[in-house]
DNA sequence: CTGTTAGCGCATTCAG
DNA sequence: CTGAATGCGCTAACAG
């Protein structure tokens, strides 16, 4: 029982070219009074052109994928509302996928995106190294952005990114500036791009601060990779702290710091110092609340999507990359300066 | 450049169809050196057939939508997730839609959807009230599930909620039992089923327990909203506290409670005790620790998502709802029983 | 201004 | 077991 535009064109007494036309609001081809009695027709029959017809004859889905490695990671969230609504407002959908930060699913994950023909490709991926699963993508021409989590390599398509090496750096001044003699620097796991510009952006300050104490760890991004590791560094030095200041690769590290350090029984910002990464929710909401370098969530997926959709309509970017500027959030887990 | 299924069968000295028979692995019609054949040809070749001439062929197009009120919202990710694996794992997409708790973009969301001749749908309402948006899903008879937010219809199809009454019954009989008098349930906005349920479900505590003292208080489901109810509470009520203990519609306002009472100079849970519900990250974050209902809320979109996929597949669902368990997690905003 | 004619890429009859 | 023909619903030249 589903209409179509013959049925409409039939009961206009039009041809389908004509019901075309004013579906697609094509200015000219069509009589004012003709236009007139077909689109009330359409709008009392309630009649929706198919999609996927129209896909397939203009080679164009209207829809675009976004594959993350984790939604449950509160970082991203925020960052699909950007580009969903971004997208909305152009009138494309989104294709939603979790790579559940696994290298394969992810390349599954972008194989099923071209099966569905979408527009463009919205990528924060899993790994930093490149292993050949863009050249699909520049293969078709399909344009795509790549969001937060970089690739390296040499064809890699426009990036869009919170300036990571400077955010690190910020933090570390920002502690050091504070009177922080021996800062612990953890970071996420390595083989990130966003883990090795924030490490390059500790060791700037460091060395800009002459302050070459600081220890550098490596944990996973945890809560729990980031407490234990507190716990074992803690109950190895029993007595005096191994550190007086703790910049963790992103917040929930940087609450897990915080529960090792509370649990043996030191003080926060007092004997320790605590800066986190990314001000997720719960930044603010844990005791002390958690000073931060907080990125744009939103605003770097809606970037990103429109970035995207200019790459669509066959725009040439004019840079390769954005990056946003991250900033820092002063609250109760450093001390005043 | 893109290679079709026409040059695949060129190249292999086939008909169209008979490509098309072993891309869709149909087990007979095809040779088995032939069938072999192609498919070496597909896998040197990577031709991937086109997604959109399928569906249009086909009247399929493999993936589902799912409508929420908000994807930052803490409660959602997990469910999304939920969904979005189960999706993947019978090889369906996702489109995901926030509605931005907005009934008019959730409408036209539907819309869209429907235009992209999704499969079918999920949906989490912004609204309980009947306003007709699933009309057009009816009409068309396309099968969908209502997913945490359901919908007051006497034509709305299957539905996948956690007990929302029992959970909050759970959560004053606890209190009641630990000796609370005076307790103050503060709901979320009261257009949604689930506040209703949970309404229902502490009248029901109550009622049981001869405890008709409970004070109630609408909010909306955020931090804020709550903390500022609280606030006037406690700012009205100098000196001796109104309540004993509360019950919050949700863990965010729990939050919102809990940092009202500790301005406010008052112990949790020595002077008011809390319970939340949801179970979401934040609330085994916050001090002291949330006592809360726990959702499963992965599973709810797990089980919604093949529902769902049977429902499409054209069985008849032998149930038309499935209610998922509530279950108390006790932590420290409530005392030791 | 409007109608006719071709496809878009694939699945699916129906013959052979 | 295989190929040719037809159509899914719509857009896009090309004519009139």
């Amino acid at each position: 029982m589903k209409t179509t535009i013959s049925d409409i064109a039939k009961q206009a007494g039009v041809s389908k070219a004509t019901v075309s036309r004013v579906l697609n609001d094509h200015a000219e081809g069509v009589g004012a009074e003709t236009r007139a009695r077909i689109k009330a027709l359409i709008a009392e029959t309630g009649f929706q052109p198919c999609g996927v017809a129209r896909g397939l004859a203009t080679g164009k889905s209207r829809s675009v994928g976004l594959v993350i490695p984790d939604i449950a990671n509160a970082f991203f969230p925020p960052l699909v509302r950007g580009v969903e609504e971004a997208l909305r407002q152009r009138g494309y959908s989104l294709f939603l996928c979790d790579s559940d930060r696994d290298v394969q699913k992810e390349k599954d994950n972008l194989r099923v995106l071209l099966e569905k023909r979408v527009d463009g490709i919205l990528l924060s991926s899993t790994i930093t190294d490149y292993d050949g699963r863009l050249d699909p993508l520049n293969e078709r021409g399909v344009p795509y952005v790549l969001l937060d989590r970089i690739i390296d390599a040499r064809g890699a398509g426009v990036q869009v990114y919170v300036d990571n090496r400077k955010g690190a750096r910020m933090a570390m001044e920002y502690l050091i500036r504070g009177g922080c003699r021996r800062p612990l620097f953890i970071n996420g796991e390595e083989g990130l791009s966003i883990s090795r510009l924030r490490r390059e952006g500790v060791e700037d300050a460091c060395r800009e601060a002459g302050t070459p104490a600081c220890t550098y760890r490596a944990a996973d991004y945890t809560l729990a990779g980031a407490e234990a590791l507190v716990d074992s560094l803690l109950d190895a030095a029993s007595g005096e702290l191994p550190f007086d200041a703790i910049f963790a690769g992103n917040d929930m590290m940087a609450v897990g710091a915080l529960r090792s350090l509370k649990r043996h029984g030191r003080r926060v910002p007092e004997d320790v110092e605590i800066i986190g990464f990314d001000d997720v929710e719960v930044a603010r909401l844990v005791e002390p609340a958690l000073t931060t370098i907080a990125q744009p969530a939103a605003a770097m997926g809606a970037a990103a999507a429109e970035l995207l959709l200019r790459l669509i309509d066959g725009e040439k970017p004019l840079k390769r990359s954005k990056i946003m500027e991250p900033t820092l959030v002063v609250r109760q887990s450093t001390r005043p300066r």
